[in-house]
DNA sequence: ACAGAAAACAGGAATGATTACTGTTTTTAA
DNA sequence: TTAAAAACAGTAATCATTCCTGTTTTCTGT
């Protein structure tokens, strides 16, 4: 695991990602930011996200139109992309799954999981 | 949903998506193919797998190393990716999840589901 | 079986998210 | 304070996937 491990930018990068619940992208965090701090480069978000995901301060949620989308809360949860609308919302507690038992019983070691379930959320089904 | 739905080459993709349990990317099936089938296209590939898709016949499992990677078994069941091999496994039975229910109550309509594991599998760990 | 019409296709160009490179700036640690 | 290490900006490169255009295959009605 490579740096010092602090920098201003690299601050101000956690700090977005942690204090929204929407699931960013990383262009999203790059536009929150580039007002605050005008010479951010976009690279700098990139190469910081894929350092926070080393470190497990940060998890990779799914590729939501293209891109993907990451979650500060690395705490076992499930989610839910609605394809109308491209948000992603939190789902308390994934259920914990025999397959589990069952894979580290034969030799596989799990070292994440991802739930993700796909459709139309509340909000675009009443519009 | 679009064409006449047959054409030989489509034939020939879909035959070696379901043949195979190699969970394939598209670059994996367009190689499988372009010795039988010299004037094929990897955009024919592509193209006909987004179709697929479309029809229910190939479910997206999960993006692997920068390509997405499908499986024409749909039936409901979860996978197992590992980081080492890059290997996809089929495991049998996803678990019925309580969550499911709960979101239908709560006007959210869900279209698929997508339960993966990733780790180490058992023939890299003991190599 | 044959002739348009519709759909698919090849081949290559375009797109767009992500990563790599290089010279400069920040951060660290003594 | 200062030199080494790490991060950074800005831009170029990569690479999976999609788009475009002229050609070929498939279909449908006769």
């Amino acid at each position: 695991m490579t740096g010092h491990n602090f920098s201003s930018k690299r601050e101000a990068i956690f700090k977005t990602i942690a204090s929204t619940k929407s699931h960013p992208s990383a262009k999203w965090v790059y536009e929150q930011l580039k007002d605050e701090i005008p010479n951010l480069s976009l690279g700098t978000v990139y190469r910081n996200i894929a350092l926070f995901k080393e470190q497990g301060r940060v998890i990779a949620v799914a590729n939501v139109d293209g891109e993907e989308r990451i979650d500060a809360d690395v705490t076992d949860h499930a989610h839910f992309v609605c394809e109308c609308c491209n948000c992603v919302y939190d789902l308390v507690s994934s259920e914990q799954s025999p397959l589990e038992k069952e894979l580290s019983q034969n030799g596989f070691e799990i070292t994440r999981k991802n739930v993700v379930f796909y459709g139309i959320c509340q909000k675009c089904s009443t519009n």
